[in-house]
DNA sequence: TATTATACCGTGAACGTTCACGTACCTCGG
DNA sequence: CCGAGGTACGTGAACGTTCACGGTATAATA
């Protein structure tokens, strides 16, 4: 029964090391943050003794005086309503302990891609600190994310990626390891093998690529043979999507698995229901938005990846905001363990995420 | 392309609120705090002006002028080191924001159940402000939760539960859903139905009544022919649990799944291993420890449910602290999302959790 | 009316840190 | 020897809030 409790001395400050070195406490400051105007060899007693002490700076008297509020600008569509304001939730929620010193200004677009150029050049002229941003074009975006690193604004990208550009990091579900997940339910699902089918969506070809590689890794992992035997691209149409699947499933009369990795996963479960397959076709999706719930409750859809908005928000936010306070780099990928939602979980998940609201 | 931004005002504070009044910030303080020594119509006035200019407290200033530095004592065991210690750093990583004015205690007894009667009396002997506590014995802990709740000391149970007692609230991974999300699964990895067995473990009876409840409750509402034929109890004793898992290996010849909800599983494995039964079960477990890893990764573990100890850690001290601060009451139970680790998304989290201690 | 009590409110000092400014000392060309 | 310029350090005021104390009315009592 080792106690391992430390001694409950008062936390030692600024003045305790000024007093244990008979300096005054501007000195120790200046040491504390590599300020000009002090001899080398001080800095390095003050360093010392404050490592010895066990000096930690109170943040509180630090944010107190620092009258300058930390502005983040955060800039996500408007549609899915559900999905991103979840996002916003957790920024939120992240954020809220850092109160006046951190502001955050929540610019929005109407859908992923639409105008956010131009949000992105307003809140840069408006002299932002930080910015979160979710990509719809990155290739659009670029030119903008360059300009923020020369104005030394940093940027996090969340959900979506801007690979290749100067962005700070990026937040999102290992887009490989949804697809790799969703590959693997499958393969389980389906101990007897079969054909199954990979229907994508209109997100950034690199995510698109990557959950593809990853779903056929896990796929043939596995291997009791599972065969992916279509890749479809549904785009956002909901029409060509149905109708692509309709295709797909009169191709496949003996399809076994789909995984649909599309925000709009509605049309291919229609194409299903139409061609009267529900229940032989194992169904894997992604993200969940209300018309999904009853599809899960009822079974229809097996399971589906949730890539956990509100825990992206903090990370995006808890990241950019240490950087912002140290200078500590995040990792430039920060990658969020994706939920399998199924039937069994469904109402847990529902439940925390209104819980968390107020 | 709307552009819901605030305007960039500084933030109101108290004196803001008594110019406007004519009154003097001592007024606006004891308005604000509900404290003797105001004419209550003033203290409407102030509320509500406080209200209208949209007054937040600045916490950086509240925390630090008010010197008392908030306790907290943190009691978990030792072993399973590696569960245990994320645990811990969850309650490190929440309690960071909030430096110096939150100070952690941590005592630890060497295995759950032993010596923390001990710790408990020990920590509140020494006038800590609140406990957070996994207790190991329940009925045993059961005076000490009394005692503590008649000193006004906030208790937080994490991981297993005290029910019943006066303890502020639990945080877990609800056990009826740990069961639930492994009867879904290992009904879904066998579509053709089949016998399955259910391992259980030392813990509480509440905890493992709940997984078996939740366990039947899901593998009958899939109803395709799976049958639990076989409900065991494994205690921690390895050799009982190995002899065990033996005989119902032996006594059911045709068994394809089972579920081990034991912190222990490996006896359970190393049974299935020995008859050469590997890759004719399907096998789920709980938790993740190293032993477990190469399991999962060959496969012969299809899946484990994680109870995500971090961020129950997490959550634990942010109800706590939120608490004690505002005494704003935490709903009763706590509940995580458990987790569903599969050989596709371990290394991502394997990767995050190392990463997560520096 | 003078005195005490009470209710209400103002005042100022802290909390730990940061920052602009002031001051002491040293160096060096004139 | 003087003062200009520089380096190294001390000083004090702020940041927003809390809290103990002191002050001023009005009411109650002698």
């Amino acid at each position: 029964m080792r106690a391992r409790v430390p001694p409950p001395a008062r936390p030692v400050g600024i003045k305790d090391i000024a007093r244990a070195l008979g300096v005054s406490i501007g000195t120790v400051d200046r040491a504390l943050h590599n300020k000009p105007g002090i001899n080398p060899d001080t800095r390095r007693r003050v360093l010392d003794t404050a490592a010895a002490l066990g000096y930690r700076p109170n943040l509180a008297a630090r944010h107190l005086k620092s009258r300058t509020t930390i502005r983040i600008s955060v800039q996500l569509p408007q549609e899915i309503a559900l999905f991103w304001d979840s996002l916003r939730d957790g920024i939120r929620e992240a954020a809220a302990p850092f109160e006046p010193t951190l502001q955050l200004e929540f610019r929005s677009n109407p859908r992923l891609g639409e105008g956010e150029v131009e949000l992105f050049e307003q809140a840069l002229a408006s002299g932002v600190n930080g910015i979160i941003v979710a990509p719809g074009d990155p290739v659009a975006l670029e030119p903008c994310i360059r300009q923020a690193a020369r104005n030394n604004i940093p940027v996090i990208c969340v959900v979506t990626d801007a690979p290749g550009t100067e962005r700070l990091a990026s937040v999102s579900a290992d887009p490989f390891t949804v697809g790799s997940v969703a590959g693997e339910l499958l393969s389980r699902f389906l101990p007897n093998g079969g054909d199954v089918a990979f229907f994508t969506g209109w997100l950034g070809t690199e995510d698109h690529a990557e959950k593809l590689r990853g779903f056929d890794a896990s796929v043939n992992a596995v291997g009791r043979g599972v065969h992916v035997v279509a890749v479809v691209e549904a785009h956002d149409d909901e029409r060509t999507g149905y109708r692509r699947a309709l295709a797909v499933l009169d191709a496949h009369p003996d399809l076994k698995g789909i995984f649909v990795s599309t925000v709009n996963s509605l049309p291919v479960l229609r194409a299903v229901e139409r061609k009267g397959r529900t229940g032989q076709i194992a169904i894997v999706t992604t993200d969940l938005f209300p018309a999904l719930v009853p599809r899960i409750r009822q079974g229809q859809v097996a399971a589906t990846i949730y890539q956990r908005p509100v825990t992206q928000g903090r990370h995006a936010l808890q990241a950019l905001y240490q950087f912002l306070l140290d200078g500590t780099k995040p990792p430039t990928r920060i990658k969020v363990v994706p939920h399998v939602v199924m039937r069994s979980n469904l109402d847990l998940l529902l439940e925390r995420r209104s819980g968390e609201t107020p």
